[in-house]
DNA sequence: GGCCAATGTCAAGCAATATTTACATAAAGA
DNA sequence: TCTTTATGTAAATATTGCTTGACATTGGCC
């Protein structure tokens, strides 16, 4: 699932580790996120989106049929 | 993490079962979400927010501090 | 060139999520 | 009462999400 997870920090001029701090996971799992490694748990999609006070739907993007 | 998926289901008549056979997963998944046994992955979630017509927020409700 | 910060990647391991199969319970109708 | 339908629950297994630790690559700056 794609995602603007480095578009948003980019904005905010945070480093993946800047971001992992914040959300308390590791640097490694912003990473793979961005890289499209594997999508984050709806608790932790929530997160992010609380934290960029923005929705899930605009910060993850849905692809399926 | 609470849900609405109950409600949702009530409103259009559908049972456990026909919600799992829309969305491609167990009736015991269904079950077990209504239940809050576990919260579904991302993509899950996704896919119930489309077949709802609703936003994931309007559907999982989000608690955390 | 050499240094440093940021990012990318890999492997091993644990925890959480999702699956199947199966059985129990509750409510409604004949 | 018997049957049927919907829901609840449990155990075993597979898969995914996330961790730590380590190392490679990239780009900017001196």
């Amino acid at each position: 699932m794609k995602n603007r997870l480095k578009v948003l920090r980019a904005e905010r001029d945070w480093t993946q580790a800047d971001l992992a701090n914040k959300l308390d996971v590791s640097r490694q799992t912003i990473n793979s996120i961005e890289k499209d490694k594997y999508d984050p748990s709806l608790p932790l999609a929530f997160k992010i989106a609380r934290l960029f006070q923005q929705s899930i739907e605009s910060i993850f993007l849905d692809n399926e049929a």
